[in-house]
DNA sequence: TAAAAATGTCTACTATAATACACAATTAAT
DNA sequence: ATTAATTGTGTATTATAGTAGACATTTTTA
């Protein structure tokens, strides 16, 4: 348990994600909640840190590409745990 | 938009990380959820791939030495992102 | 500076995640 | 084989994330 960050920074720098993104691929809010399926004050919370379901947060995050990566990173720790146990 | 792994994929590996991890450490779910004041059921439902609230993966995280990695991809991306809406 | 657009915030309501409890089904230990 | 421990699953209830709509505030654009 070597954390020297919080849950609560986390979520915030997860927001300020989603709002860098957002405004790179020039959406606003309204545009990227329409686009997603869900409303703008989902997104509006989302973005100022507020605790939120995982299928927000990888609704955008899939919009925004970085589904896959997390995938990998996951899978392939998975698999280094698979092996480590026969140890 | 270039994701070939699916939202329901990523829950499934993220709940078999959680089920990994929690093995690793021999914890129990019971024994995992008393640590993070919340359910077994809470727990239960996470490894086999539920939705849940970013608290809850968080939580998990945070206990499994998770989240310092993640904080500081997110922020990396984020630096990288304030950078280059300046061209 | 005025108008328009985007964002922040509120309320009431709905959907669903989380809890507590129990008990069945599996798995591990004796 | 039996027992004990762990996990899977169900139900009812509570807590809270999500929605829709409105309006105020801030930021952009003309």
């Amino acid at each position: 348990m070597l954390n020297f960050v919080s849950i609560k920074e986390v979520k915030e720098v997860l927001g300020n994600w989603c709002k860098l993104e957002r405004q790179r691929h020039q959406l606003t809010q309204g545009e990227l909640a329409e686009i997603l399926g869900m409303s703008r004050y989902t997104i509006q919370k989302f973005e100022t840190g507020n605790n939120a379901t995982l299928d927000t947060a990888l609704k955008i995050a899939h919009h925004f590409d970085a589904l896959d990566p997390l995938y990998k990173a996951l899978k392939q720790q998975n698999e280094q745990n698979q092996t480590d146990s026969l140890y």
